[in-house]
Order: structure tokens, then C-alpha cells, then sequence
RNA sequence: GGGUGUUUAGCUCAGUUGGGAGAGCGACGGCCCUACAAGCCGUAGGUCGCAGGUUCAAGCCCUGCAACACCCACCA
């Protein structure tokens, strides 16, 4: 049972004493700094390479409850394979965030009352360099708090100069081999951010609106099939009227047959528009006629180049009317020219009517701005021949999702998948490596003096860098391997690329997972990692998504040091989104948390979370689980206590060792606890590994293990060599526990752990580097276990007669036992001390068959008759009621037994065992009632 | 419109190849017993969303339906 590695030198003395409680807060904060300084977090030894990168949080934020989740799974799975001896690296780094940090320096700069504009580009750059520079440290002290045991050494930035290096080159490549590409094309405008934004940045909710009906008035001598002058198109932005360049019907619509090829008359602007035959129109819509403003529609766009529209572009980059649109109308916001035209159109009679619609509206995921499809040039990559390998990865297994149904997922999503918009025009952010000639012509290189030379330009030729910064995302997508020294073949790439496993949430598959397995596979040629785990997102305990603007977040250090309800409120109020919303998250957050929050410990934190972590669900976050959790932190620091004060002086001794039932028993029960969690691990169940872990530690190591030890402890007259036993079996099992909870309760385990193995004489350093426990290291003991179930059924028995007939706990009793076999006699010899004590029974007294025994309240085990006298202790009553409702509960249990025995067709086609087990169910049960129902006559006697 | 997930005790959720419905929290009753009241002992509580089907046997497999949640695409 040894068999750690050498390793840190352990520097706590024990203490002389445990107090009764634990506290966090004193254990906690001097582990992390011995672990770090150490060096323990760098990947070491010879065993196999196991790596996760981490998903990079935002440099500019705090880690909320989120990062908290994911990054405890992660230090789970880092912790147990660096214990299993794997060469384990966590890759750690943070993102630069362009689009947020463009607008969190732009709100600074607008509080001095400065615009960008006014600093030029260079000193905002330098800003946004500040702000990471003084956010950096905030992320890197909640992590260190929460035991995220990531390689610091190796931090990387997705703004630092080797990803500069990686972005242009990966840029330039692209572009070298035609798949990058720079495109007048429609895009999704944000003109809050004044920025092209690609399709995944775009949120479509439903709002409530108009469907406007407006008479275009036809040219010529047409009508329509019901002789109306006019045709009626129906829109929910009829500003966009300005830009019309036509009118779409469906080409077998008969009510406008014959119209087509004829013209109307734009109203407001007195544009003649073509009307043109598409069946993208949808005739049981509206009118069945359709607007067409090929510059702000995407549909409108298509239709516009299969029938040869014109593209007016009447917005400019702040949606406000350009002069492409008549003069009343230039200069207004789109939405005062939307009142506009309407009032207008009212005023000419061209409004037909108009409608409450609901319908859904577009909007920036970041500014929350209605984005506008707007015409504009832009970068873009050419999706299809990278998505088509990376399809391939995930369809053949080299890359597989956990759980598996994200696969169709992110099938579905990269089969159909169009081309990324890739530019932005922000200065946050990498710049795009292309310059531009006074001629206009562009040249893309790794830096100015390539591209110049590429070009075969004459030095003097002044040459201009595109202003455009990339999508954040477009970095993100190089973040295995560029972490790891991409584009040079460092030795660190050439061992932990490709990654073990992606641990992320399934809300950036698209933005993030799909477009690394794309990017890693065309540079690396190789998948980015293996394995995907896809967890849930954090809620809150009512399942609200958390959130700033609904205040109802937390921050994982509030749970782990505790908070103040005034430091609560104020945390959550300030800098609000919505700072209406400020009372009602004050009145919620006084209600959920009237005293604050307790310092729970990260220990606590990071049981919740992997307790919580069920496949493919959501985690609605409650802090009551998180204080259960506390308890059990508790729970392992008093039995630790118990062990180490029941030790004696001399530790766990040296001399002949005997192992008890009990002894035997719990150490095959820590053998299919440790092979629980083997198996929970290795299928990402973080869920089943925790629960593992309690429910052994709990319920069977406390409740029944410690229990069991005491008399063998505390009767002097115990042999030594069982005394042995029991304190070998408590050590070994306390060892073997707080081994394998280490990656999910890292500090607590180790504190304890260091207790333990002081007391045993050693110097073990930290359980961090101990080695995970194996199951075979202990063996498996049937006839114990099976002994020790006996004695817990009678314990139990007992228990509950004493409880229902309210005999108090320390009042000795009687124990007759009639009936019951051989096997039974032997188990009572080997657990009578033990039943004594556990039961507070006084004597055991067996009765031989043949007497009657004295009025008594019975338990049945098999064949076995525990009896508990009545003498004065038990109600007449009481024990008939409860004899009543046990004979109910067995008759109904027999009736369904016998039920299932008298199918024909259950005997002759279920397998044979499970026929013998009913068969022998249906005895057991026979007899339980036999005895049972002979008791209650017997009380009826009295 | 297409897709995914969920529905099990009052609440939050486990339940693995089909074979006697579980945990935590909460509730109720009893206990300060020399590890732990952040504890111990015991008890109650479920038509496993609904309707069919397969099977000797269904919480689990199949079909349909309903409610809720989410994703994608969107009819202006």
C-alpha cells in the first residue's frame, strides 16, 4: 500500500490535536504555493504524455461560475492521470477577447470623454495593452485558489508574439492556397461596433412588431387579375424602401400573371422597379408580392442577382440614411426613418393597413444592436475544403464527443457551412497581414517586407497595412498547437500535440471546437484532440441562465471565502448592463441569500460541481449541495481525527497482523470503490466518481468501518495482532481514500493525507505526486463481505425495533435468537462484540427450537428470528401495529412473487437464475411470514 | 420548418447488457453515545409525462402524443 513516487517534502508538523471542525480557509491557502513552488504542476517522469489545453478565458474577466465548473473537470482528470503517472500538462493561457476588450477600452475612453478616434490608433492599441496587462493577475488568483493545478510556466496569451507569428502565418498560407479571399459581399453589420460580424455572432429573437402593407402603384396599362392599379407589398422594415430596386412574385401566382416585365412606381423616391417572376416568393405570405432591396436583405440579395437588380446601398456604417436616398430621409437613424416613410406613405394614402407581427429581429450577441445586412468588402475563409476533412476526423473516430450526441451536432452544423467572415474593423485585435498599393492592389505577407517582396515592389513604393483586425476567434482556432510552439516543432509539440481531450461547453462547438479540429488538421495534419467532453452550462438553482444583467451570478471565490450580503449586492449591482434592473437583483439576492454566503472552501466547490456534472445536462447550481459537501470535508477531516487518536503512540505497530470480518470487509469494499471510479473516469462521469467517493467514505468507512473498529480498540482485552489489524485496515483505507479523492478535493485530501502518513512514521511529501490507488492492491473477501452484510441486516433489526418501539439508546437490552442454521451461528460468533455494541444490546441468548420463546418484538433474517423481549420495554400495541403493517408488506411482496411463478411461461423462458432466485424469494418470504404471523398470535395470546 | 435533450419522491437529480425503484437536500420521530450536532439512529413519501407495442419480464427497447428547454434555418 505504499508505492507513492518521491516527492515533495512535506513541511507541516502534525498538529497534537485536530479540532472538531475543519476550516477551510487555514488549510487551503498555504497548499496551493507549496504544490506551485515546488514545480508540481510541470509534466514529469517517463510515463505516457497526457495534455489538455484549457479553454482560454477572456484575459479581461473574472472567471464566473462557468470557468469554475469547467476548469474543476479539468483539474480532476489532470490530477488523476498525473497520479497515474502520465507526463500530465495543462496548458494554460488566456484569450485577448477583441471585439470586448475593443469595447471595454472604448467605455473608458468615452468616461474621459475621448473617442478612438482622438488618441488614433496606435495609443488606443496601447490601451488595450494596458487593460490586459491589468487584468492578467485576476484570473491567475482565482484559479490558484480554486487548486487548478495548470503548468504556469508554460502561460501563453493569444495576442503574445509567437501567436503573432502563428496568425500571419496561418493567414498567409491560407491565402497563398486560395483559401482566404477578400469579398464585396453582403454581411451581418453591427453599427453600434461599426463592424462586419461573421454568422455565429448573430442572435435571432423573436420581438414584437408590424407587418406594414404598402400600395406600390403600377406603371402602364396593367392591373392585376382583380383589377387593382397597385400592387400591395407587406414588410417589417419599411425604411428599406429606399433601397428597392424591384418586386418579386411567385411565377405562377395567377393574380400578377401578366405582370411580370411590367413596372412600378417606388413610392417617396419615384423609382420605376421591374416586376420580376422568383420562387422564393411564398404566395400564402401577404400579398404574395414581395419588396426587394438587394442591399439590406440577404434573401432580397439572391433574388437580385438572379434577376440582374440593382444594389443600392442606402445605409451608411452607423445605419443612418445616406444620400443614395431621397433628400428628406439622408441623415435620419434608421428607425426615425422608418417613422418617417410610414407617416409619409400615410400621407400619400399608400398605407393599406398595417399589423401586429411577430417576428424575429437579428441582433449583435455582443451589443445587442439590430445588426443590418449592409454591402461591404471583407476578409473571408473558404469554408468547404477545410470542413470536409474535419468531418471525416469526427465521422472515422480519431476524434470522438462525449456525450456522443453532439456529434450529429456538429455534423449538422459543418456539412452546411457557409464562409467565415474573418475581418473586423476594430483596432483590438490581430491585425490582417495585407497592405495595400496606391494603386489599391493587395499584398499579403508576414510582414510589410514580405509582402513587398512577394510582390517584386520597389522599396519607395508607400504601401498601406489593411486596417481590419481578425475575428477573435480566428487565433482561438490555432490553440493547441500554437500553445505548444507552432509554428516552430518544439519538442513540447512534438510530445503532447495532438491533445488528449477538449473539455468545453457545447455552446462554442461551432465558434471554437469545429474550427480548431478545421485549423489543426490542415497545419498539423493531425487532430487537435481526441476526445471532446461536452459539459452542461451553469444556471442558477431556479435554472436561469447566469448573467450580469440578471444579477444573478457567482463568483466561485464568493463560495469558496465566503461573502457579506452588502458585498453581495453591491457586487452585483455595479456596472449593470440595465441599471433599472439593479432594485429587483438587490430584492432577489437579499431573498436567496438573507446572511450572505459561508466560506465554504474550494474543496466543497469543486465536489458540487463534479457531483453535479451528469452527461449532457445543465447544472442548476444551489448552494445547498455545496454545504452538504462542506459537511463531508468534514466528515473526512473527523475521521482522519479518529484514526490518527486511535493510533496510540506507537502508530499502526509491528507484530503479527490479524484482519477481522470487518477488516476483510471494507477493504473489498474500497477495491469496488476504487474500480467505481476507474470506470467513472475513463467515461467522463464526474458525477458517479464523487458519488463513489461519498458513499464509501460516508456510509460505509464512517458509519459502518469506524463503528466496527471500537470494540476491537477500545476492549483491552483484544489480541494485538487483531488491534493490528484494525489500525493497518484504518490507516490503509484512509490512505487508499484520500488518494483517490485528491482530484476532486485537492486540499483537503492532502492535508489529511500528510496526517496520515506522518503518523505512520514517513515522509510521503504531498499526495499530489503519490500514486492514484489500484484496485488490486486490495483483495476482494465474498465470505467477509457476506458476514458483515449479515451483521448489518441484524444491527439494523435491531435498530429499528428499538426506534419504533421507542426504547431509548442507552438502554441495554436482550437479544434472543431462535432458528437460523450453521452459517448463522458462525457469523454471531465472529460478530457478536461488534453486534453488541453497534445494537446496545447487553446479552445474546440462543433459544433452541423447541422453546417458546418469551413475549418479544421480532426481526427476521432468512431464517433467523432476532428477538428483542418485551419485559417491560415494549408496547403490546405498538409492536402489533408494526407486526401488522411488516406481514401487509411481505404478503403484497410474496403476492407478486408467486404471481411471477405461476407464469408458465416465466419458468420456462426467464434464464434459470433468475427462476431460482424468485423461487428462493418466494420460500425466504413464506417463512418471514410464517414467523411473522405465529408472533402476532402469540401477542394476541398475551 | 429541421434537429437535440428533458420528463423518476416535496425540490435537485442518479438509475450501465431489460430481471426485486435509489441518493442528496427537505419533512417527521428519537438521540449532546469519549471522530464529527457541519453529527448519530430510525421513519414516511413515487401510476418512473400520457397512450399503445415488443417481451416470460419494461423506468430502460419500439411507435405515437403532450409539456418544457435548447440548437440550426427562417416567410418579407
Amino acid at each position: 500500500m505504499t508505492g507513492s513516487r518521491p516527492g515533495l517534502p512535506g513541511t507541516r508538523n502534525p498538529p497534537s490535536r485536530m479540532d472538531s471542525h475543519f476550516d477551510p480557509r487555514t488549510i487551503e491557502g498555504p497548499l496551493y504555493e507549496q504544490w506551485e513552488a515546488r514545480g508540481g504542476f510541470a509534466p514529469a517522469g517517463e510515463g505516457a504524455p497526457y495534455c489538455i489545453a484549457i479553454p482560454p478565458p477572456n484575459v479581461t474577466g473574472r472567471l464566473h461560475s462557468g470557468h469554475g465548473f469547467q476548469q474543476t473537470l479539468m483539474d480532476a482528470l489532470i490530477r488523476y492521470h498525473r497520479m497515474r503517472g502520465r507526463g500530465a500538462l495543462w496548458q494554460m493561457g488566456t484569450d485577448h477577447a477583441a471585439i470586448a476588450t475593443q469595447m471595454l477600452v472604448e467605455r473608458q475612453l468615452a468616461a474621459q470623454g475621448v473617442h478612438p478616434e482622438d488618441i488614433g490608433r496606435e495609443a488606443f492599441v496601447a490601451r488595450v495593452w494596458e487593460w490586459y496587462d491589468r487584468h492578467d493577475g485576476e484570473i491567475a488568483g482565482q484559479m490558484r485558489r480554486m487548486g487548478a493545478s495548470v503548468d504556469w510556466d508554460r502561460y501563453r496569451f493569444t495576442m503574445d508574439e509567437g501567436f503573432q507569428a502563428a496568425v500571419r502565418e496561418v493567414f498567409v498560407r491560407l491565402f497563398d492556397d486560395g483559401l482566404i479571399y477578400k469579398k464585396k459581399r453582403l454581411v451581418n453589420w453591427d453599427p453600434v461596433l461599426g463592424t462586419a460580424v461573421s454568422d455565429l455572432e448573430v442572435e435571432s429573437e423573436e420581438e414584437d412588431g408590424h407587418l406594414w402593407h404598402i400600395r406600390y402603384p403600377l406603371l402602364g396599362d396593367v392591373r392585376t387579375a382583380a383589377g387593382a392599379d397597385h400592387l400591395v407589398v407587406a414588410t417589417t422594415r419599411p425604411e428599406t424602401l429606399l433601397g428597392d430596386t424591384g418586386v418579386a412574385v411567385h411565377p405562377d401566382d395567377e393574380r400578377y400573371r401578366g405582370l411580370v416585365g411590367a413596372h412600378v412606381l417606388l413610392p417617396l423616391v419615384g423609382r420605376e422597379l421591374p416586376i420580376v417572376a422568383d420562387a422564393h416568393v411564398d404566395p400564402e405570405f401577404g400579398t404574395g408580392c414581395l419588396k426587394i432591396t438587394p442591399a439590406h436583405d440577404f434573401n432580397d440579395y439572391e433574388v437580385g442577382q438572379r434577376h440582374g437588380l440593382a444594389i443600392l446601398n442606402v445605409f451608411d456604417a452607423g445605419a443612418t440614411v445616406n444620400d443614395e436616398a431621397p433628400e428628406p430621409y439622408r441623415g435620419l437613424d434608421r428607425f426615425a426613418a422608418r417613422d418617417g416613410v410610414v407617416a409619409d406613405l400615410e400621407g400619400l394614402g399608400l398605407l393599406e393597413s398595417v399589423e401586429p407581427h411577430r417576428h424575429a429581429v437579428p441582433r449583435g450577441d455582443r451589443s445587442n444592436a439590430v445588426l443590418e445586412p449592409w454591402l461591404t468588402d471583407q476578409w473571408w475563409v473558404d469554408i468547404a475544403p477545410l470542413a470536409a476533412p474535419a468531418i471525416a476526423a469526427v465521422e472515422d473516430g480519431r476524434i470522438r464527443f462525449v456525450p456522443k450526441q453532439f456529434e450529429n451536432v456538429y455534423f449538422a452544423w459543418m456539412r452546411d457551412v457557409r464562409d467565415w467572415c474573418i475581418s473586423r474593423q476594430q483596432w483590438s485585435g490581430h491585425r490582417i497581414p495585407a497592405w495595400y498599393d496606391p494603386d489599391g492592389n493587395v499584398h499579403v505577407g508576414r510582414d510589410e517586407d514580405e509582402a513587398r517582396r512577394r510582390a517584386g515592389l520597389d522599396p519607395d513604393v508607400p504601401l498601406t497595412q489593411d486596417p481590419d483586425a481578425l475575428d477573435t476567434w480566428f487565433s482561438s482556432a490555432l490553440w493547441t498547437f500554437t500553445t505548444l510552439g507552432w509554428p516552430e516543432r518544439t519538442p513540447d509539440l512534438a510530445r503532447f500535440h495532438p491533445t488528449d481531450v477538449l473539455v468545453t461547453g457545447y455552446d462554442i462547438i461551432f465558434f471554437w471546437v469545429a474550427r480548431m479540429i478545421m485549423m489543426t488538421l490542415r497545419f498539423m495534419d493531425e487532430v487537435p484532440f481526441r476526445t471532446v467532453y461536452i459539459h452542461g452550462l451553469v444556471r442558477d438553482a431556479d435554472g436561469a441562465k447566469m448573467s450580469k444583467t440578471r444579477g444573478n451570478g457567482l463568483d466561485p471565490l464568493d463560495i469558496v471565502d465566503g461573502i457579506a450580503l452588502p458585498d453581495l449586492v453591491a457586487k452585483r449591482t455595479v456596472d449593470l448592463p440595465q441599471p433599472q434592473m439593479a432594485e429587483r437583483i438587490e430584492a432577489t439576492t437579499r431573498r436567496d441569500f438573507p446572511d450572505g454566503i459561508p466560506a465554504y472552501g474550494a474543496d466543497a466547490l469543486r465536489f458540487t460541481y463534479c457531483a453535479m456534472a451528469s452527461p449532457g445536462r445543465d447544472v442548476n447550481f444551489d448552494l445547498s449541495r455545496v454545504e452538504g459537501y462542506r459537511n463531508f470535508c468534514n466528515k473526512l477531516w473527523n475521521a482522519t481525527k479518529f484514526v490518527l487518536m486511535n493510533l496510540g503512540d506507537a502508530g499502526p505497530g509491528d507484530g503479527p497482523v490479524r484482519l477481522s470480518a470487518a477488516d476483510c470487509w471494507i477493504r473489498s469494499r474500497t477495491r469496488e470503490m476504487l474500480e467505481a471510479v476507474d470506470r467513472a473516469v475513463d467515461t467522463y462521469r464526474f458525477d458517479l466518481y464523487a458519488n463513489a467517493i461519498y458513499d464509501f467514505a460516508w456510509h460505509e468507512y464512517c458509519d459502518w468501518y469506524l463503528e466496527l473498529t471500537k470494540p476491537v480498540l477500545w476492549d483491552e482485552s483484544t489480541d494485538p495482532a487483531s488491534a493490528r489489524g484494525a489500525r493497518r485496515t484504518l490507516l490503509e483505507v484512509l490512505d487508499v481514500l484520500l488518494r483517490a479523492a485528491h482530484p476532486i478535493m485537492p486540499y483537503i485530501t492532502d492535508t489529511l493525507w500528510r496526517e496520515q502518513a506522518a503518523a505512520t512514521g514517513g515522509d510521503a511529501g504531498t499526495v499530489m505526486l503519490a500514486r492514484f490507488p489500484q484496485a488490486e492492491d486490495l483483495d476482494h473477501d465474498p465470505e467477509a463481505t457476506a458476514a458483515i452484510e449479515w451483521l448489518k441486516t441484524v444491527v439494523v433489526g435491531v435498530r429499528t425495533i428499538r426506534s419504533e418501539m421507542g426504547i431509548p439508546p442507552r438502554t441495554a437490552i436482550t437479544m434472543l435468537l431462535q432458528g437460523g442454521d450453521d452459517i448463522d451461528r458462525t457469523r454471531l460468533d465472529a460478530t457478536e462484540t461488534l453486534l453488541r455494541r453497534l445494537a446496545g444490546i447487553e446479552t445474546v441468548d440462543w433459544l433452541d427450537a423447541q422453546t417458546e420463546p418469551p413475549p418479544a418484538a421480532v426481526h427476521v433474517v432468512g431464517e433467523l428470528k432476532v428477538l428483542v423481549p418485551l419485559k417491560g420495554l415494549i408496547d403490546v400495541e405498538q409492536e402489533r401495529t408494526r407486526l401488522t403493517r411488516e406481514i401487509g408488506k411481505s404478503t403484497g411482496e410474496l403476492g407478486r412473487v408467486q404471481g411471477k411463478l405461476a407464469n408458465e411461461n416465466f419458468v420456462a423462458k426467464a434464464p434459470e437464475h433468475i427462476v431460482a432466485a424468485e423461487r428462493g424469494k418466494a420460500a425466504d418470504l413464506d417463512a418471514r411470514l410464517a414467523t411473522l404471523r405465529a408472533q402476532l398470535e402469540r401477542l394476541d395470546a398475551l
